[in-house]
RNA sequence: GGGCGGUUAGCUCAGUUGGGAGAGCACCAGCUCGACAAGCUGGGGGUCACUGGUUCGAGCCCAGUACCGCCCACCA
C-alpha cells in the first residue's frame, strides 16, 4: 500500500467487479423489504452534467446504504427519446451536410436517427458507471424500446376512452424552426431592445380615432378589434363605435375587456386573437374573428394581403411606414421586453392557432393532489410540496402533441370521411364507417407524455411481471426544481391513474450548483464545470462527497474546496488503514475494549450511525457527510488512532483487534458517500469472504450506546482523553504527544489546560448567572433550567478534574 | 408581477426547541517522532446585510428596508 492514495485505476476496477459479480442487480424473487429508485432518465444524447452528478451522488448514497441494510433494491437505469432536443441535433448533423429533414422524408430521417443514436447516443450511462452509481444496467430501458412504445399506446388509448384527450383549436406556441407547437414550458424567455409603435386607428366615422401600442406591427392585418378597460374614463364614449384598422383597412370594434391593462402604452390594446395568447382569449369571450397572417414558417401568409411572403421585420416596416405617411404614426419608442424562444434552437416563438391534442387535467389531477395533500407523496424540502400542489391545481390542459417526426407517433386513425378511429395498433377498417383507407395521425406526443410512465413502464407495464408487482410502488424521486412541474407532478397522476398507487413516496429537489461566480452553470456561458474531469482529477468518491457536502441549500456555488476535502477523506483513511494493517498482522477484528479511548471511539461509531442514518432519513446530505468526516478525521485518526499506536508498536493483540474491527465499522459507514476506496480498503482487510458493497450495515449497539453516556455525554475528545490520562502535553511548545502514555497522575499541567479551564470557568460564569437570574428561573421551561444546573455541575466537576 | 431562497471569517458554507460564533480552504508560526508534508500542532481573522420590536438574553423569533440569486408569469 502507498502513503498516497491514487483513485484512478483502483475506481475503474472496482466498478468493472461490482457489476461483473452482478452486485448492482436487483431480482424480484429475491423478496425481503425493497428499496427502489427510478432514475430520471437521461436524453438519449445527452452528456453528464453536475445536475446528473449530483443527482447520482445524492440517490446513489441512499441506495447504497438501503443494500446494505439488507432491502432488495432497484436503481432503475435508462434513456429518454428526448423528441425536439434528439430530432434537433440530427437536424444540425444533416445542416452540416447542406440537408434538411424534408430532403429524407419523415421515415428515411427517422432511420437517420435512430443510426445517429448508435453511433453517438447512449454515451451516459458509460459516465453514469464512472462516478460509481450502482444502477442495475442489465436493466436499461429506452423510451422508444417496443415494450415502452406499446406502454405509451396503451396510455394515449386509455385516456382517450375516459374522455380526457381531445382535439382543438387554440392558441399555442408554435416554432418556426421546428415547425411544431411547444409547451409554455419547453420556451425560455430572454429581454431583448424592440421597439414599440403608437399607431393611430381612425374612427370610420368621424374625425380622430384610438392610438395604440404595439412591438409587433406585422400583426396588425390579423386585427379584428381595438380593446380598452371597461373602468377607463378616456375611452368611455369610445367603446362600440368602429375604427380602420391600417393598412389591410378593415372596420372593427371598439371593445371593452377587464384583461386589458389601462396603464400600458395609451391603455387601447389591439386585438390580434391569431397571434397573441392574451389577444386570443379576449377574442373567444367577444366571438371575434380569429384570422391569421403569420404562416406556420414565420414569415406574413394570404391573409396579410399584398404583404404575403415578407418577413415580419419587412412588413411591420412597410405598415409603419404607410402609416407614418397617413399622419398615423404618432411616435416609436425603444422598448425592451422579454420575448420567447424555443429553448432548443432559440428561434423566436410564434404564437398562433392551431389544431393539437390535448389532454385534461380536470379529473386526472384530483387523486393527485389528494395524495400530496395526504402526503402519501412528499417534497422535499417543505417549501417545494406547497409549490408542487400550487402548480398542479392550476395546471391547464396539457397540449401532447407535437409537429415532430422524432417521438411516439399518435395512435389516431382518419378514414376520408374525418371519422376517428382510436387503438394502440393499426386498425384494419374506420370503427365507424369501416372504409379502409386509412391515415394516421402525423403528430407526435409531447416527450414527458411518455415520461410520466417511466416508474412502472420500466417494470414491464402494461404487462403484469413479477417487477412491477415486487418494485412498484418505488421509494423516492430525485429532481431539479424545474421539473416538477414538467415530470414529478404527471408521474404521480399517472402512477395514480394507471396503477391505482403514487410511483413513490418522497421526492427530493435538490440543489441547483451554481457556477464558482454565482451564475448559472452553462455551455453556451461557457461556465461549466464538467463532472467528469473531477472526477479525473480527484476521483469518483471526492467528486460524490464534495456535491454531496454542497447539496445543502437551495442554490450553491461550486467548491472545489468541497470536492477537495473528499480527496483528503480518502487519503486519510486510506493511510489510517495503513497503520492499523501493518500492526495487526495474523490478528482478526475483535470488539476487545480495554482502554477508554477504545470504547469512546466505538461509542463514537456508534453515534455517528445514528446521526448519519438521521440525516439521509431526512435528505441531509450535507450533514451526513461532515458526520462522516468529523468521526474520521477528529475522533478516529487524529485521537484514537494516536491513542492506540503506543500499544500497537508494542503488539498488543487486543488493541490491534480492535482497531481492526473499528476500521470495518468505519469503512462501513463511508461506503455509501465513498464507496470505491472503502472497497479497496475492506479487501485489504484480513478474511474478507463478501465484498463491502454487500456488507452488513452496522446495527445498533447498545453497549457503545451505553459508553457514550457514562463517558459523561461529553463529546469533546479532548476532555475524555485528558481524563482518562491518554492525553499529554510536552512542556513548553505545547506538542499534543501521544507516544507515551501516562497515568493520571502524572498529566502534567500546561497552556491547553489553562486555557481549557479558562473556557470552564466562564462557562460556569455564564450558568451561575442565568441561574441567579429570577426571571430566567420562573420564566424558562423546566427541562431548560435544569439542562443549565446539570451543565454547571458537569463544568464544575470538570474544572476540579483539572485541579482548577 | 408572483413564488422560493440567500446575506455569518479573505473564499465556499455550517450554526437543530433563543443562553458558548464554527468548519474546510486560504493566511501566519512551529514540527519529517516507525499511517499520512495531499500530514501534524498551534495561531491570527467576524458590527452574524441594515432598522426597529419581543425577551433577563437574539445569528436564531416578529415587522420593515436594501441588495443578490433561482423558478414561474399573456404586460400588448
Amino acid at each position: 500500500m502507498e502513503p498516497l492514495y491514487k483513485p484512478e485505476g483502483v475506481e475503474e476496477r472496482w466498478q468493472e467487479t461490482w457489476e461483473a459479480e452482478g452486485l448492482y442487480e436487483a431480482h424480484a424473487e429475491r423478496g425481503g423489504e425493497t428499496f427502489v429508485i427510478a432514475h430520471p432518465p437521461p436524453n438519449v444524447t445527452g452528456e453528464l452534467h453536475m445536475g446528473h452528478a449530483l443527482q447520482l451522488a445524492l440517490a446513489d448514497t441512499l441506495v447504497r446504504m438501503k443494500r446494505m441494510q439488507g432491502f432488495n433494491t432497484l436503481f432503475q437505469p435508462g434513456y429518454d427519446h428526448a423528441g425536439i432536443s434528439t430530432q434537433n441535433a440530427v437536424e444540425k448533423d444533416l445542416a452540416k451536410e447542406g440537408k434538411t429533414r424534408h430532403d429524407l422524408g419523415r421515415e428515411a430521417f427517422e432511420a437517420r436517427v435512430w443510426e445517429w443514436l448508435r453511433l453517438y447516443g447512449r454515451t451516459i450511462m458509460t459516465q453514469f458507471r464512472r462516478i460509481g452509481a450502482s444502477l442495475d444496467y442489465r436493466r436499461e430501458r429506452f423510451t422508444m424500446d417496443d415494450d415502452y412504445v406499446r406502454a405509451v399506446m396503451r396510455f394515449f388509448v386509455h385516456l382517450y376512452r375516459k374522455g380526457w384527450i381531445y382535439r382543438d383549436n387554440r392558441i399555442i406556441n408554435w416554432c418556426p424552426f421546428h415547425e411544431t407547437s411547444l409547451s409554455d414550458l419547453e420556451l425560455v424567455h430572454v429581454e431583448v431592445d424592440d421597439a414599440l409603435s403608437y399607431v393611430t386607428y381612425p374612427f370610420v366615422d368621424g374625425e380622430g380615432g384610438v392610438t395604440i401600442a404595439t412591438a409587433r406591427p406585422a400583426t396588425i392585418p390579423g386585427d379584428v378589434a381595438v380593446a380598452v378597460h371597461p373602468d377607463d374614463q378616456r375611452y368611455r364614449d369610445v367603446v362600440g363605435r368602429e375604427v380602420v384598422v391600417p393598412h389591410i383597412e378593415r372596420h372593427v370594434p371598439v371593445i371593452a375587456d377587464g384583461e386589458v391593462d389601462p396603464e400600458f402604452g395609451t391603455g387601447a390594446l389591439k386585438v390580434t386573437p391569431g397571434h397573441d395568447p392574451l389577444d386570443f382569449e379576449i377574442g373567444r369571450r367577444h366571438e371575434l374573428p380569429e384570422p391569421m397572417v403569420i404562416g406556420p414558417d414565420g414569415r406574413m401568409n394570404a391573409e396579410a394581403g399584398d404583404l404575403a411572403g415578407l418577413t415580419q421585420e419587412e412588413a411591420g416596416e412597410r405598415i409603419i411606414a404607410w402609416a407614418k405617411e397617413r399622419g398615423l404614426l404618432e411616435k416609436r419608442e425603444s422598448y425592451r421586453h422579454s420575448v420567447a424562444l424555443c429553448e432548443r434552437c432559440e428561434s423566436r416563438i410564434e404564437p398562433l392557432i392551431s389544431e393539437q391534442w390535448w389532454c385534461s387535467m380536470e379529473e386526472l389531477k384530483k387523486p393527485a393532489l389528494e395524495a400530496l395533500r395526504e402526503r402519501r407523496v412528499r417534497y422535499h424540502p417543505e417549501s417545494q410540496h406547497r409549490f408542487a400542489v400550487d402548480s398542479l391545481e392550476n395546471a391547464p390542459d396539457w397540449n401532447i402533441s407535437r409537429q415532430l417526426w422524432w417521438g411516439h407517433q399518435i395512435p389516431v386513425w382518419y378514414c376520408p370521411d374525418g371519422h376517428i378511429t382510436v387503438d394502440e395498433t393499426e386498425p384494419e377498417a374506420c370503427a365507424e364507417c369501416g372504409s379502409i383507407d386509412l391515415r394516421r395521425e402525423q403528430d407526435v406526443l409531447d416527450t414527458w407524455f411518455s415520461s410520466n410512465l417511466w416508474p412502472f413502464a420500466t417494470l414491464g407495464w402494461p404487462d403484469d411481471t413479477p417487477d412491477l408487482r415486487v418494485f412498484y410502488p418505488g421509494d423516492l424521486n430525485t429532481t431539479a426544481r424545474e421539473i416538477i412541474r414538467l415530470w414529478e407532478n404527471r408521474m404521480i397522476f399517472s402512477g395514480l391513474e394507471i396503477m391505482g398507487d403514487v410511483p413513490f413516496h418522497d421526492v427530493v429537489i435538490h440543489t441547483t450548483v451554481m457556477a464558482p461566480d454565482g451564475r448559472r452553470m452553462s455551455k453556451s456561458l461557457g461556465t461549466g464545470i464538467d463532472p467528469l474531469d473531477l472526477i479525473a482529477e480527484h476521483g469518483a468518491d471526492a467528486t460524490r462527497y464534495g456535491l454531496l457536502k454542497m447539496s445543502s441549500s437551495q442554490d450553491v456555488r461550486f467548491s472545489h474546496g468541497a470536492v477537495e476535502e473528499g480527496r483528503k477523506l480518502a487519503n486519510k483513511l486510506w493511510n489510517v488503514s495503513r497503520l492499523i494493517l501493518a500492526n495487526a498482522e495474523g490478528i482478526e477484528p475483535r470488539v476487545a475494549p480495554q482502554e477508554t479511548e477504545e470504547r469512546w471511539i466505538l461509542a463514537r461509531l456508534e453515534a455517528t450511525r445514528a446521526e448519519m442514518e438521521a440525516d439521509l432519513a431526512a435528505f441531509d446530505f450535507a450533514h451526513a457527510v461532515q458526520s462522516l468526516y468529523r468521526l474520521t478525521f477528529d475522533d478516529f485518526c487524529d485521537w484514537y488512532a494516536e491513542a492506540i499506536k503506543p500499544r500497537l508498536y508494542e503488539k498488543d493483540e487486543d488493541a490491534a483487534a480492535t482497531a481492526l474491527a473499528a476500521l470495518e465499522r468505519l469503512l462501513r459507514l463511508l461506503h455509501p458517500v465513498m464507496p470505491h476506496v472503502t472497497e479497496e480498503i475492506w479487501s485489504n482487510l484480513p478474511g474478507r469472504e463478501a465484498r463491502l458493497i454487500v456488507s452488513q450495515w452496522p446495527e445498533p449497539d447498545e453497549r457503545f450506546a451505553a459508553d457514550l453516556g457514562a463517558l459523561d455525554g461529553v463529546q469533546d475528545a479532548a476532555a475524555i482523553f485528558r481524563r482518562s490520562g491518554v492525553l499529554v502535553d510536552l512542556e513548553g511548545d505545547g506538542q499534543r504527544i501521544f507516544s507515551a502514555v501516562v497515568k493520571p497522575e502524572r498529566v502534567q499541567a500546561n497552556g491547553n489546560e489553562e486555557a481549557e479551564r479558562e473556557r470552564l470557568r466562564k462557562e460556569i460564569a455564564r450558568a451561575e448567572g442565568m441561574l441567579a437570574n429570577e426571571r430566567f428561573v420562573a420564566n424558562a421551561p423546566e427541562d431548560v433550567v435544569a439542562g443549565e444546573r446539570e451543565k454547571l455541575e458537569r463544568y464544575r466537576r470538570e474544572l476540579d478534574a483539572l485541579g482548577g
